[in-house]
DNA sequence: ACAATAAATGCACTTCTGTTGCATGATTCC
DNA sequence: GGAATCATGCAACAGAAGTGCATTTATTGT
């Protein structure tokens, strides 16, 4: 790992000490996180700091949004390479049904879908359920 | 279409006035609805009414929530032959950015996705966004 | 270094959706 | 007709998302 705050400085953004244990908070899981999971993290943390925390990375393209249907947005870092910044990185991610954790599948993006006469798509979410790998024991 | 009230009666739901409005406001959607789309179109519906209705004509199969990302559950009538009471029925969804609104696409399955070993899926939700056919002018 | 400016933080509060409890009104069954 | 069951409506709550504003912290210019 880089260090976080060259990295955070290079995408403009002021390395505060907050924004820190946010970034290394993420960075450390192998999961994406809701704003309660961070706030609950960080005891004194503040909800409303958090939240435009993330805002901020999310515009410049540090992290991004997953929608995975459980109605709690969650936030992930993006990969390196990732290019949600200049247009959507259309992977896909898996959600467990039975630890409720959501993971990134960066390897695997969106397939192409032929869509009906007059339809044009602009972005894609694709969210698998199931079992992850550490919950089915393999 | 069908006589609305024998329909819910074969579906094992008793067709009060209330279903038979909100059973026949679906069927005249061509797009899918938010539980306030609902309650806007009549009047003096109560929320908690038309939340039960559409949470009982989930259970008996006769709609399907659809989650868009937009953050709101929508509702749609499940198609003929569409079997979401034995298993999820795979089609995708899309949300057009310019009129807002989303469309089941039933003819268009979501496509088997190859996962990393020990992954096991059950379930899926594919959301295209774009522009649909009639905001695309065509 | 110091003032002026800009950015980040924290608190309070609002809004919106989803949800449940409970009392009342309507329907079915015997 | 009366008991039981189901549907409805009102009130209230929970949780997440989002906004406004004042205060603190950092940066800039002189």
């Amino acid at each position: 790992m880089i260090q976080a705050d060259k990295f955070m400085e290079d995408k403009g953004v002021r390395p505060t000490a907050m924004r820190l244990l946010v970034f290394r908070f993420l960075a450390e899981s192998k999961t994406a996180k809701t704003l309660s999971d961070i706030e609950n993290a960080f005891a004194k943390a503040d909800r409303t700091t958090l939240y435009r925390t993330l805002k901020t990375f999310e515009d410049k393209a540090i992290v991004h949004q997953i929608d995975d249907g459980t109605g709690m947005t969650k936030y992930a870092l993006c990969e390196e390479g990732c290019n949600c910044a200049i247009e959507q990185d259309l992977h896909l991610h898996f959600h467990c049904n039975n630890c409720k954790e959501t993971v990134c599948l960066t390897a695997h993006k969106i397939p192409h879908i032929n869509l009906p006469d007059g339809y044009v798509a602009e972005d894609a979410n694709l969210v698998l359920k199931g079992i992850c790998d550490k919950c089915s024991g393999q």
